[in-house]
DNA sequence: CGTTACCTGAAA
DNA sequence: TTTCAGGTAACG
């Protein structure tokens, strides 16, 4: 569900509110407690009780939200997850698993159907998450640097893409979208694209996660900002699942295969399938 | 590197 | 009833 734009909404939304709150309450669901967190809901709750917010952050797909004594509250919201801001006494959210109570009277809310989000806590001189690839919206995400991560790999450049070990925030969505603005096959062997289509690459990822945080997100299924709307960025797609569509550029049929167990969509027409091509 | 599992509900 | 879902970690 969320991608870099979608978490990027998010975070922007919840800086100015939680930016000098100090958390009162934690409450989990004990049945999806061991899913959710990295320790017992009393050890949870024990460690963020009292504590202040002093930042609120994001690195990729995961929200960062800085503590007074230096340690990382992290969140991922994986497949289904919401954070939603209300106040104390609003009607529980459908699929409500956890919530936190601010001072002030209001408080997250946290959803989750499928139960993938997690949480946990990074103390001061951790890692407050995996070892990620560069942010594509940050200086140094460069057609340079991009070269030398695509040299040699023998995935599909679809796959790249999704591996937040290469850049940090891209997911199915935009993967597909910033394929098709690039002009380029997601079959590419990602160690075959040239010189001329690095620049493309590079610029095109950058533009669709700069126009999906323009959007404030894409609310295909269940993505919704901390206040429960939902983005735009569904109504703007070039081809993410617009499966025998027309492509807005040339008027064929956009397509669908499974790339890497995901679904992916480009227009065969102004991504044409690479020479030699890759097939399956 | 590709495939599978994790969990649940909506859509086909 | 079956398939599919925007993510990732753990497999072989």
């Amino acid at each position: 569900v969320p991608e870099l734009p979608e978490v990027e909404t998010i975070r922007r939304d919840l800086c100015p509110l939680l930016t000098g709150r100090t958390i009162a309450a934690v409450a989990v669901d004990p049945a999806t407690a061991p899913l959710l967190l990295d320790r017992s809901p009393d050890a949870f709750q024990a460690r963020l009780c009292g504590r202040t917010v002093r930042s609120v952050g994001r690195r990729g797909k995961y929200l960062l939200f800085g503590l007074d004594d230096g340690a990382t509250w992290v969140v991922h919201l994986r497949m289904t997850g919401r954070l939603l801001w209300r106040q104390r006494d609003a009607p529980e959210e459908p699929y409500q698993r956890a919530a936190v109570a601010f001072d002030g009277g209001h408080g997250l809310r946290w959803s989750d159907v499928r139960k993938f989000g997690t949480w946990r806590i990074a103390e001061r001189l951790d890692d407050p998450t995996p070892a990620l690839g560069p942010e594509p919206l940050d200086e140094e995400f460069t057609a340079g640097w991009l070269a030398g991560q695509l040299q040699g790999r023998t995935a599909p450049l679809k796959s790249f893409l999704l591996d937040q070990r290469r850049i940090a925030g891209l997911g199915n969505i935009y993967a597909d979208e910033a394929l098709f603005a690039a002009g380029i096959h997601p079959l590419l062997e990602a160690g075959a694209v040239g010189a001329d289509q690095v620049t493309r690459l590079r610029d095109a990822c950058a533009t669709v996660l700069r126009e999906g945080i323009e959007h404030r997100g894409a609310s295909f299924r269940d993505y919704v900002d901390a206040s429960g709307n939902a983005g735009s960025v569904q109504g703007h797609v070039r081809v993410f699942r617009r499966t025998g569509r027309p492509c807005y550029t040339c008027g064929i049929a956009i397509e669908r295969i499974v790339v890497g167990g995901r679904a992916t969509h480009f227009c065969p027409v102004c991504q044409p399938r690479p020479p030699g091509g890759e097939g399956r």
